[in-house]
DNA sequence: TTATAAAAATGAACATTGTTCAAAAAAAAT
DNA sequence: ATTTTTTTTGAACAATGTTCATTTTTATAA
């Protein structure tokens, strides 16, 4: 172990420790009540030090967007367990709700909050990886289900983005507050509610 | 006609000037990119004078996401000249969609933008009542495709959540940028191709 | 151990933001 | 012409993201 190995985990750590710090904020008060300085407090460093490990603001938005994919995969873990792909694709849906409902700064940072792009954009980066591999999932599922014999007559990508569409659109809802003061006739299980009329339709498929 | 009716209308000619300087730049470089400054400068007025018509800034937003849902209205109109519910809800769709691509800026502060509805918050407004009016369209549609028969075995209003949300869902994940660098075979018309996997969905039911 | 070089951390300073409010200017009423 | 009311103003404030010369800490060499 050199010195200069040790270094690079004394700032591999400390990096971790701002976007603790950062996630604990966002969770406490919203990603936009949340600021530099709140951050450094936190963790008992100087605004300084955190420009010292991120570039901007856009840069720590996007890093935690990333530890926000890696929590939803860990939600879809055991989902890759379950071998008929329709009941796999049931299951995604209910669990990625879940997750929303459970996260929702979390999830808001993922699909809505513009900073991670911007991130992406500004480093010349073009593809979006995380985004990438979670539609892959939903695309191989489908996949399987098309050659299981579901879903006749459909094209797989455009059926993919749909149904994506369909479950991050319930959440975006209500994450974004266009939920509230709609005066739904059960609005606390809207969402599950919507679900399970999707799960009719494709059950037929 | 007495001073004060022609002073309630210069206020009022005031206030819609400040709306429209404010969309203005709203459309020419985005919303977070527009601060009141600039809304002052456009129109050739103080800051102070903003706050005068507006309580703040969430008030000037809450005000003009209204104005898109008038002009959501306006794109809606003919649709109600179709009797047939089913093609009316088909083309409800295609229409949302477009307004959405044609409109985004709007779009993005009438759906996900949380100043409008912090505003209401604000206010304690409890009812949201642009979305009431807008979902309750959708609603009504698909109330008389079940009296005709169609829809069997699902329930209104959850059915009519998950289509604005299926609609919904694909115009947010554009508008937030989450379509780009997902490698789609057809990236400028996954929107439209979305949406049909969704009409030949609703066309057996 | 001490002196020097490299790395890491700092926080004052800057430009920009939303917002306020006493003062000035303009308009209306007397 | 004078007073009162209404409207407009913009300097001032606190808070934000960001920068960077300076200081402090750590590593290396003598």
């Amino acid at each position: 172990m050199s010195v200069a190995d040790r270094k690079a985990r004394e700032k591999e750590a400390l990096r971790a420790l701002i976007l603790k710090g950062a996630k604990k904020l966002f969770l406490e008060k919203g990603i936009e009540q949340t600021t530099i300085r709140n951050i450094a407090d936190e963790i008992d460093y100087s605004v300084g030090t955190v420009y010292v490990y991120f570039k901007d603001k856009n840069a720590i938005l996007h890093d935690l967007h990333s530890i926000g994919f890696q929590e939803l995969g860990s939600y879809f873990k055991d989902l890759f367990k379950i071998e008929d792909p329709m009941e796999r694709l049931q299951k995604m849906g209910f669990i990625y709700i879940k997750f929303a409902l459970e996260n929702q700064e979390m999830y808001d940072l993922m699909f809505n909050v513009k900073a991670p792009m911007e991130f992406l954009e500004s480093s010349n980066n073009e593809d979006w990886n995380e985004g990438v591999v979670t539609f892959g999932h939903v695309k191989k599922t489908i996949e399987e289900c098309i050659d299981k014999g579901h879903f006749k007559g459909h094209n797989m990508e455009p059926l993919s983005f749909m149904i994506w569409s369909l479950v991050h659109g319930m959440c975006c809802l209500e994450i974004r507050q266009r939920t509230k003061g709609v005066k739904f006739t059960n609005p606390d299980t809207i969402l599950y509610d919507g679900y399970n009329e999707y799960l009719k339709i494709i059950d037929k498929l």
